[in-house]
DNA sequence: AAGCCATCCAACCGCGTGCAT
DNA sequence: TATGCACGCGGTTGGATGGCT
């Protein structure tokens, strides 16, 4: 595919727009739409690139541009769809009228990760911090199952078995990543899929796996076994106390487990958990027929035709 | 007052994708 | 099918600003 040689081309301003310079481009948009961004800054008399006056519109002179802090209720909307879109700020953007997903982004780096971390939370997968020495032990104890006595053979085996976590792990992470369909951008939808999620974490359940599926599954909160180390992870169900109650949040309002009658908030509630549920995996709607059928077909099922994870059954 | 550092955010850069030819 | 163009997106940069020593 070609580039677009738009900024290489010599001569045109770069930096910080003049006050002129806005009036320009907001006065031809104005009169005749943006049409062709290429053409754009001939034609308004600006010595930009199109790219540049793009970028400027979109993100300072629209004018339903929403300026300021961000409210609570925003915030909150962004950790929702965060956890569910990862990195997808034109997709986060569109849920945060007069928001652009520049400003969201810059939100994200510079508060809500920031947190997220404080908290104890992965800002990529919304769940509790786990990291590859936690799960050490399992790795050591599902190294001794195997019987292998001979030190050398154990440590290569032990880094093996630390490859293996790490491919898993970056399978599922790229399924998050991947959850970004029309289909699966609502919230609500992930509710459909709980009972899959449900069957991943139980069916994954193995000692190994269960140091680094560190959050419980919703359906099972009370009865979560202590994790890989025999502690159990204090999870805060009410990280952020605003409700969601308005009509853009209302399919993330706080809602029940059918179960535990336990509160959820939507950062941890079933919803929260997709960056281990694609569901564009799990369904297969679009290229497998109907969803309740080929929902027989679960993650496991599919990851344990991987030669790796046989080891894991 | 001056220097250093951290934070914020507008703007840039490079890449991927859709579309036309 | 291959190529080029235009656009949008996400990551990154760097200047402005404010707080601290």
């Amino acid at each position: 595919m070609g580039r677009s040689p738009c900024c290489d081309e010599n001569g045109l301003k770069k930096g910080p727009w003049t006050p002129e310079e806005d009036q320009r481009l907001v006065d031809y948009i104005t009169k005749h739409g943006h049409g062709s961004w290429r053409t754009l800054p001939k034609l308004a008399g600006l010595n930009r690139c199109g790219k540049s006056c793009r970028l400027r519109w979109t993100n300072y002179l629209r004018p339903d541009i929403k300026r300021g802090k961000f409210s609570q209720e925003e915030e909150q909307t962004i950790l929702n769809l965060h956890s569910v879109l990862g990195n997808k700020w034109s997709a986060i953007a569109t849920h945060l009228p007069g928001r652009t997903d520049n400003e969201i982004k810059n939100f994200w780096n510079t508060h809500l990760k920031k947190k997220l971390i404080q908290m104890g939370f992965d800002p990529m997968t919304h769940r509790p911090r786990t990291d590859f020495f936690a799960a050490l032990p399992q790795l050591l104890a599902l190294a001794s199952l195997h019987g292998l006595a001979d030190p050398s053979i154990r440590l290569q085996a032990e880094a093996a078995q630390a490859a293996k976590i790490q491919y898993l792990q970056g399978i599922l992470q790229s399924a998050a990543a991947i959850s970004t369909s029309p289909s699966t951008n609502s919230i609500s939808s992930m509710g459909a899929a709980s009972t899959d999620l449900d069957n991943i974490s139980c069916d994954l359940g193995s000692p190994l796996m269960g140091a680094f599926t560190s959050v419980p599954s919703p359906s099972n909160v009370h009865d979560q076994q202590p994790l890989g180390l025999g502690e159990e992870i204090d999870i805060p169900y009410s990280l952020f106390e605003v409700p969601m109650n308005n009509d853009t949040h209302e399919q993330c309002s706080l809602s029940y487990t059918d179960d535990s009658k336990i509160p959820m908030t939507p950062l941890l509630s079933q919803s929260s958990l997709p960056p281990l549920t694609d569901f564009s995996l799990l369904n297969h709607e679009d290229a497998c027929g109907t969803s309740d059928e080929k929902n027989a077909t679960s993650w496991p099922e599919l990851l344990l035709d991987d030669p790796f994870m046989t080891d894991f059954a």
